[in-house]
DNA sequence: ATATGTTTTATCCGTTTGGTTAATTGACTT
DNA sequence: AAGTCAATTAACCAAACGGATAAAACATAT
């Protein structure tokens, strides 16, 4: 707790950002240490995670808003374009404003193993991944989840509870299973790589809510 | 590596396994320590668990193998049954033996944990997940899928094995939370206590694989 | 060239980690 | 009561851990 003013943006600040979140989707972040990092980011010892975030737990937190804020700024930015035009808003369209704003980010791996990185700390460290977000950045999610439910017809109020976390646990896993194989270049993986893979995901979602 | 003969089953053994499985499926393998485990189990140190199994390691191993040799009894059990009236080899009943060899084990507890142990083990040491089993104990697995692709219809077979990709990351994703609810005591959860919930989530299989 | 501020490096710290060992305890046999 | 063997405990170890600090290297402005 020494340095109270975090670094502003810098390469080497970003580099260990972007190899940090890399390694936190392999393993989990108990199973990386700041030293793993460094030496990944080609630092020549550990220090340098102390002097841009001042504690490993830091790094994680920062990593863990920067992909939430990320998210929900596109999410709701996908929202609100579906909004302006009522006739688009339908199952099938909120799914995609879901699915799509959770990949796909514009310079690539500028965000890379988010997915999983978030997943695994979701189940290993929730009370951490809760106190970190206080909330915020979530508000997309919410949304949809709001259309989705009035867009659920047929059922109880509870069914539909049932279902829309059904789906967010698929949502997570998913994703986190394709970018896993996405960026593991060692060998070809012809069904993640396809492109209407994702179409094909959605067409499930579709289903599994109407079901 | 000093003992090579692995202690028999004991009252000791049994509760650090149970113990262990526990700790392993809410923190991960690596957010849990063998003195996390010995304390949790009443021991007065961690010596214990070298003790009946050799190492960390090798606990886990076990604990993987047992449960992974558990239901895939189970689940070819089931099969058999299945099988005996072809009448009654329809999606939703394949499905049934698929979700229900996975939980509901006879003593309570006895494998209590396992789905996020597995889960997480999975996502985070898939190597050694992999030659832990060395490809045994998924033959259950392996035949449901079999017959699920056979009653499959009107897609082409990558899109069978996409949705069967899509389904096992599905129930490992719900199984889990699941399983992460119900051990929760601290507050209830009536959604996932709910006894229709598994019947209702073997309804949106069975819709997403008919998409 | 000199001064200033930032980044990197080497080195140290106290603690925790998985694992090992020897001594002790407890239960059971004879 | 003595002997035997399994189970437990305390003590110890080397390695790895997150973190701290001061010196060195680097960049920039004047």
């Amino acid at each position: 707790m020494t340095r109270l003013t975090v670094r502003p943006q810098s390469d080497s600040a970003d580099k260990i950002k972007r190899i940090a979140r890399q390694l936190f989707a392999e393993r989990g972040v108990d199973g990386v240490t700041v030293r793993d990092i460094a030496e990944a980011s080609g630092q020549k010892n550990h220090a340098a995670v102390a002097y841009y975030f001042g504690s490993k737990d830091a790094l994680v937190r920062e990593l863990l808003i920067d992909g939430a804020k990320l998210i929900d700024e596109k999410r709701n930015a996908l929202l609100d374009a579906l909004e302006a035009d009522p006739a688009k808003l339908n199952l099938r369209s909120v799914l995609e404003a879901l699915v799509y704003s959770s990949i796909d980010f514009g310079e690539p791996e500028e965000v890379s193993g988010y997915n999983r990185f978030v997943f695994l700390l979701d189940m290993t460290h929730r009370e951490f991944f809760l106190e970190a977000l206080e909330g915020r950045w979530n508000s997309g999610y919410l949304r949809c989840m709001d259309h989705l439910r009035r867009l659920l017809t047929g059922v109880t109020e509870k069914q539909k509870t049932q279902k829309l976390i059904f789906l967010g646990r698929y949502l997570g896993a998913v994703l986190s299973a394709r970018e896993g194989k996405l960026e593991d270049s060692s060998r070809p993986h012809p069904i993640w790589e396809d492109t209407s893979t994702l179409g094909h995901l959605i067409d499930t979602m579709v289903a599994m809510l109407e079901a």
